[in-house]
DNA sequence: CATGAATGAGACTTCATTCAT
DNA sequence: CATGAATGAAGTCTCATTCAT
């Protein structure tokens, strides 16, 4: 069988889009069914095209789900670099967090992201893909509060950023979990609890 | 709560044991392999029963996750409310933390509370029972806080309490999904942000 | 996937006979289209069951496959041994040879042991299967070339019997080759061509 | 011979090379992995060209196939031929085997041999040619033996050549079945059995 | 009450073949 | 002449669910 056939590997333009548009669907139907559910099928549909020529661009299900993954962490490390490279943090994680609620398709769909995480539990590769990205984040995240105020930082001291920096992924993920659970709370309540974490986490 | 929950057979004692073994097994599956990779063949043979007796207890696998969900919130509150029952909150959360990492079956699993939350997305049964449940949470927190020291409450002011109490709620889902994501980070680390958050959050 | 249920392991007399229907079906299926050719449609269809049905007695297509070719080589084994417990070999080779021209199911099929050799050379479990196969024949045949002639044997030395026994079996598989590939080959001279080689192969 | 090959185009040089090269590819595959499992695009890859383009020459798969088998055939018959051209014939007989063991390409592949008489039993087009081939090497055979000794034959006499031929031809068979199935097989023994038919076969 | 054999739908995947470029 | 993207049918296998016993 398979008879030693690459069929994954191209890099013409038009692979690559068609990789992007696998993706796309895929994400939309792993948002709307899960991984599990969200069949072949359903994906192929989606991107409209056949199911087989799916394999050609990635070599079996599992591919798909793992590009997935990685491709919403970019996202997520994407969006969380961009926060703390404004001074405005607080303002940052407000907008993420109703663009969460609203399941805004711009930014890293939260149920996606704890599903993928309660995978992690079964699946190595998917385990070992969030451990690298989390690791970066919580790097991003230190970087940014120790270096100097005249450099973009928050000129922190070093010795208390690794905890603060530990704290405030821990009340991101806990925001993604609530918004998740909790789509239709009141901006207010939000923001005041944003406000209130940022001021204390980050005041020296 | 018990919304929906389709029983086939009456509630006498046999059944409700019968009911009971099924959903043990089920938690067990459930946690090893997913609420879709977890087949009711995998389900009976943990209960020690055939496939077809658990649908005179239960209407089809669907019932049985919901009916697993609502046990999993159960446990969630009773360990939530004993948490803030000691006057130890800190001490308990740091125990629910590395028991979460460990996997500790006594406790509400973290891993499936992620699963669900993003099931909950789906399925608006499943949504019900979540919000239910976080709310009574959360009205148990508050109630806490506000309670009179005298009562074993802390003796907050009423018009802190409702953020104060969504920011634990908060803290707790990012230590659920740290405790998945992170299950080898060291107890020091951990321990640090713990206090540091109960402190300056629970302070008058 | 699978979770650990096991679903081949059953010994009551049905779990026997339906094994033995699907066995039964799908050597009339590989003798029909080949080993690859037949699908577990066509056998499921053949053995009158549902094709999930079977992967409650083999864990898949190549366990049926197996099963087929241990069949087949027992039943050859079994002529064989009838073959020289008669002092009648030239005669039972005649018969079998005609049975084999004749597609006759009664007897190990002709094609489907040249498949099952060629498959061998890429699959090392059927490889493995066939060797242990050769080796008994082999040795039933010296054996009962060495054996005392009042002991059923020939009482033939034990120097020449290796080459013998070897030149024989050799034999028969050009046979068998030649069955399949001369369907039509008339009696007279496979007859002749039968006592020629056996009366210079077993005389002293 | 040649019988109902589909040629989709005409006779260029251009396109014999062609066809060459894609033979020669399918050749290989089919001796790797067989004749079903051996994918088109498997053999486009070996003749290092698109998979439509093997369309141009030949009809489908069934035909590549079957242009292999009188390939393979027309192969075979040129061994043979060779086999018996020399006076000797043990020599020649003892080559071809070990070469069969080790699956040297340069001669006819003996399981792919084994596979396509077991095709010829489903097949008639095949059969056909199978029919063809084997009467063509049991006429050279039969004349070798029977030309006069002066003309490089065996100057056997007439009425004894036919059932010699084929006891000949037969052997040959068991010979390539025998290097399918026992590849290991000391050259000792082979040898001595080699030896010993043919001083039989061909004494007078 | 209980079993587990049986089904049928549907999942993933492969591959011969076609056709626009 | 040549490519390789695309399709659709078919293949293997799984599993929730039912039902005769």
């Amino acid at each position: 069988m398979n008879a030693g056939i690459a069929r994954t590997t191209k890099d013409t333009p038009r692979a690559e889009a068609q990789r992007e548009r696998i993706l796309c669907a895929a994400q939309r139907c792993f948002i709307e069914y899960g991984f599990h559910a969200a069949s072949m099928a359903s994906i192929a549909e989606t991107a409209q095209m056949s199911a087989g020529l799916m394999y050609r661009y990635f070599e079996n299900k599992s591919a798909i789900v793992l590009a997935i993954i990685e491709r919403q962490l970019q996202e997520g490390r994407t969006q969380i670099a961009q926060l703390h490279s404004s001074s405005e943090l607080a303002a940052a994680l407000y907008d993420v967090f109703t663009r969460w609620q609203a399941r805004d398709p711009s930014v890293m769909n939260a149920a996606l992201f704890l599903e993928m995480s309660a995978e992690a539990t079964r699946d190595p590769q998917i385990a070992a893909a969030l451990r690298g990205s989390d690791a970066l984040i919580l790097s991003d995240l230190a970087g940014w509060m120790n270096r100097a105020r005249e450099d973009g930082g928050l000129g922190l001291p070093a010795e208390s950023v690794a905890t603060r920096a530990f704290l405030l992924e821990c009340f991101i993920r806990g925001l993604a979990l609530t918004a998740v659970r909790q789509p239709d709370l009141p901006p207010g309540t939000i923001k005041d609890a944003i406000d209130s974490v940022v001021s204390r986490l980050l005041s020296p």
